[in-house]
DNA sequence: TTTTCGAATTGGAATAATTCTAATCTGTTG
DNA sequence: CAACAGATTAGAATTATTCCAATTCGAAAA
């Protein structure tokens, strides 16, 4: 526990485990691509991890960054964040919180799921169940 | 009164004052586009409204119903509601109020303002100003 | 360790949504 | 009714993402 910083989904030492469990083969791609997602920073997109993943010498091609987003984001290591319809943006955070969306520079921030307090949600039509509540605080540089 | 719904951005005999009034000339096509907004549904994506226009018969081009769309947001006519990251939907409530988001067969129902209750938003980063904020309640068949 | 098989990656083509562009057309004003 | 500013058009261009068939690779068996 001294060694954990929150956020960090995967752990270098155990990334082969962890893709195990999620039922994912430890390949060298999405070993290296988790790997890069333990140790940065919390909001991607399949763009930006690409080119970091470049940057840090792995080889490996944007369809397969999608390919391997979505199916970490399917084995709940990730969750979607929608809030800009024109880019798809993955949170390496996956416990209850909601975000700031800075329109100026497509940014995301997060805010802690306590902060915000969300009450008399109306119940769901007919037939249907909430699968989860999310909210988009966006700001502009004021 | 009587004759006002709710939701109703335009009244088909005021169209013309309507878009002048926005800073927009009152051509055929965007004449055409405010009646079927005013007369229709709440919630439209560009695909969507130009097959509609084009059942009825008007003759307009998916890149003007985007442009249109686009226009009509910006004069605070519409709104723009983000809850797929692949395809923009545009509301013709801009009052206060969030949504219902059915991920099966990606329509949107509106919740009314009041409805839900977002407490202790937390103020936003150094220099920004909150834009709005919304709120979505994705659901899925139970 | 080598073989083998099924699943994964690849690169590129395909698709979908949206924006851009240059030429043409049309309201509006004078 | 003439002229101009601004709007529309069709299609090309762009961007984001998905699909596909061929190749490669990881893991379990031999």
């Amino acid at each position: 526990m001294a060694n954990r910083k929150k956020g960090k989904i995967f752990k270098a030492e155990e990334v082969g485990k962890q893709l195990r469990a999620a039922g994912l083969r430890p390949t060298r791609q999405r070993v290296a691509l988790a790997a890069l997602l333990g140790e940065t920073h919390r909001h991607i997109t399949a763009e930006s991890l690409h080119a970091e993943a470049r940057t840090a010498g792995i080889e490996v091609v944007l369809a397969t960054v999608y390919n391997t987003l979505h199916q970490f984001t399917q084995a709940g290591l990730l969750r979607e964040v929608v809030v800009d319809s024109q880019r798809s943006y993955f949170d390496t955070n996956t416990g209850p919180h909601h975000h700031f969306f800075c329109e100026d520079d497509a940014t995301l921030i997060d805010i802690p799921g306590e902060a915000i307090q969300v009450a008399r949600v109306p119940p769901p039509p007919q037939g249907m169940a909430v699968d989860r509540v999310d909210v988009v605080v966006r700001v502009k540089r004021a």
